[in-house]
DNA sequence: TACAGTCCTG
DNA sequence: CAGGACTGTA
């Protein structure tokens, strides 16, 4: 047997409260007056017959719209096996809109009913209206279809009927006759059971027999029927606000209930959803402001290595080298710088506060991403990358070998272990080896000192760049106070200079050969200023943002070296093995000496602060 | 051999 | 920018 369609949450609840035991209520209700009571319950049906015409009416109406709602709805018998009684009862609860919506439909047919009655309740939960009180009727088609008030005491169908409906007033329940084995008063009990007043209405049924019997005794049966109809009257009435009361109640309840569970789930997910967005548009935000400006956040306050992407302008910065380099429409020089008269330092240096008043110890990061690499990392790739903004950690350098391996914690042979090696705080590696990081604090808020070079320090380094270009590693060590330096991240710090080196040669030859084609014969033709297209694709490169000024001095040492390669590549002498290098000495010449506001930590400050790359 | 710097590559 | 091979020098 299919159970029928999806049963309503809150008529389930309900339904279930009030199954009962029958056996438990027909104890309760077997007392010797059986007969009596069952000409008593006869009289009150009657009476409430008559003073209840309409409902009458329904009852079959009921029955009948009750089964049409089953065939219509095409649910098939499903509890067979199922207690009839919980059944009807449930029927009985759910069926009171019946009443009003369908009565117009077949009013008389108590057949109907029977296979109605024998549908699965769930089915007729559906139409459960706590309004309806009384649906006794039903079973005794014949009973009540006369509708008139006379009343038959006599009449056994008549006791069923109206024990039936005393029942169903109690708790909107009713019998069915259908169901010879059903006993009207385990309705009644179960209904007592449930929140009506079971005492009262014991009570009341005893009055009701006393009297009864009394009027028996008389002879005069008018007098006995009047009085009987008014005690009727009254108690029925009684009883059907009683029902009334409880029934609503519960039904509040279980509604309110259900309703109650039902929204908090709503809520929660709501909540949940909600908490899911924001989430989700807080990561966007972060995403977007580190696409934006990747400087612009404070590596102290990234504890958890999140990721930089990469970084739109070094992106703009290579492209304006790439476009540079590669366009071969370099004009003359002369006219270009004719060109030029607008600064390319339109904001001036950006650190006002070079005198420190910050004062305190740089933040310092030490962001590393530490884990052993399998292939290289750069400082940059905290910038564009997931990998943290450290440089390497402590620098070293680990070999092939030691890059491909798989463990976290492994150190090359080669790698000092520096007593400060640990202090790669947040070096990727030893968080996940686990190594000890103890000091890391101390030395990362008092001491001031790292071992770990961050991108603010290679900014710093390029920005050094314009004023040395051969510094030596000792005056290098004075200009980063907060490092703790050892060998390795001293290698690095080496390391960059070189690269600086590179890229500044790489250029000059690159213009110098462009010079050369563009038929330039003597390098007295080639002048650089600020304005000069290779002056700024320097600065672009070490001086993203035009953070300082350039030295005064650096167009002229542009100028010198790119007239020292114009020469040898004029004279041919590229040819030769290493024929940079006499360029390069010449170039140490022009090192000069860094300001000492470089060593403040404030510049580290303004450094990190000035956001883009 | 050790070190410093360059060159090449990714 | 970093890794590594290579070269030159002491």
């Amino acid at each position: 047997m299919s159970s029928g369609g999806t049963i309503p949450p809150p008529l389930v609840q309900f339904s279930q409260a009030n199954s009962f035991n029958p056996s438990a209520l027909s104890s309760l209700f077997n007392g010797s007056q059986g007969q009596n009571e069952n000409i008593f319950a006869a009289l009150m049906a009657r009476n409430e017959l008559n003073e209840n015409k309409k409902e009458k009416e329904t009852s079959p109406d009921f029955n009948d719209s009750f089964k049409q709602e089953l065939d219509r709805s095409s649910f098939k018998e499903d509890d067979n096996t199922q207690n009839d009684l919980e059944s009807l009862e449930e029927y009985e609860i759910e069926k009171p809109e019946g009443f009003t919506e369908e009565t117009s439909q077949k009013p008389e047919n108590g057949n109907e009913r029977h296979s109605a009655m024998s549908s699965s309740s769930s089915s007729k939960r559906k139409r459960f209206h706590p309004q309806r009180t009384l649906t006794v009727e039903e079973d005794s088609q014949d009973d009540y279809d006369e509708g008139p008030p006379v009343i038959d005491e006599e009449e056994p169908q008549d006791n069923q009927d109206s024990d039936d409906e005393i029942k169903e007033e109690r708790h909107s329940t009713s019998n069915r006759s259908a169901q010879p084995e059903f006993n009207p008063f385990n309705m009644a009990a179960h209904l007592a059971a449930q929140n009506v007043n079971m005492n009262k209405f014991r009570e009341f049924m005893e009055a009701q027999k006393r009297v009864y019997s009394a009027l028996g005794n008389q002879q005069d049966n008018e007098l006995q029927k009047e009085v009987c109809n008014r005690l009727l009257a009254k108690f029925s009435q009684a009883l059907k606000d009683e029902l009334m009361n409880s029934v609503q109640n519960s039904i509040e309840k279980v509604v309110s209930h259900f309703n109650a569970a039902e929204t908090e789930k709503l809520l929660q997910q709501a909540r949940q959803i909600q908490q899911l967005r924001q989430h989700q548009l807080e990561k966007q935000k972060q995403e977007q402001l580190q696409q934006r400006l990747p400087f612009n956040l404070n590596p102290m306050f990234n504890p958890m290595n999140m990721p930089y992407n990469q970084n739109p302008l070094m992106a703009l910065a290579n492209q304006n080298l790439a476009s540079s380099s590669s366009g071969m429409n370099f004009q003359n020089p002369v006219m270009t710088m004719a060109k030029m008269n607008g600064g390319i330092f339109p904001n001036q240096p950006t650190f006002p506060g070079l005198n420190g008043f910050l004062g305190q110890q740089m933040s310092r990061v030490r962001n590393e991403d530490g884990s052993p690499r399998k292939k290289r990392s750069k400082v940059t790739d905290s910038v564009r990358g997931p990998r943290s903004m450290a440089v390497r950690d402590n620098g070293q350098s680990l070999q092939a070998s030691a890059r491909s391996s798989p463990a976290a914690n492994y150190f090359p042979p080669t790698m000092v272990p520096h007593p400060l090696y640990n202090n790669g705080r947040f070096d990727g590696a030893s968080v996940d080896a686990g190594s000890p990081s103890s000091n890391d604090d101390s030395e990362y808020f008092d001491v001031g000192q790292s071992t770990t070079l961050t991108h603010i320090h290679l900014r710093k380094a390029k920005l050094m760049f314009f004023y040395t270009r051969y510094p030596p590693s000792s005056v290098l060590k004075n200009y980063f106070p907060d490092i703790q330096f050892h060998k390795n991240n001293t290698a690095q710090l080496v390391k960059w200079f070189s690269n600086f080196r590179e890229f500044y040669y790489m250029n000059m030859e690159k213009f110098a050969k462009q010079y050369l084609a563009e038929g330039i014969t003597e390098p007295e033709m080639i002048k650089v200023n600020s304005d000069h297209e290779l002056f700024k694709i320097l600065n672009v490169h070490y001086n993203k943002n035009n953070f300082i000024q350039p030295p005064e001095t650096l167009p002229h040492v542009v100028e010198v070296t790119l007239r020292e390669f114009f020469k040898a590549l004029r004279d041919g002498r590229d040819a030769e093995p290493s024929w940079k290098k006499a360029i390069y000495k010449v170039i140490q010449q022009y090192d000069e000496h860094i300001p000492e506001f470089f060593k403040s930590p404030a510049f580290m400050t303004q450094l990190e602060g000035s956001g883009s790359a």
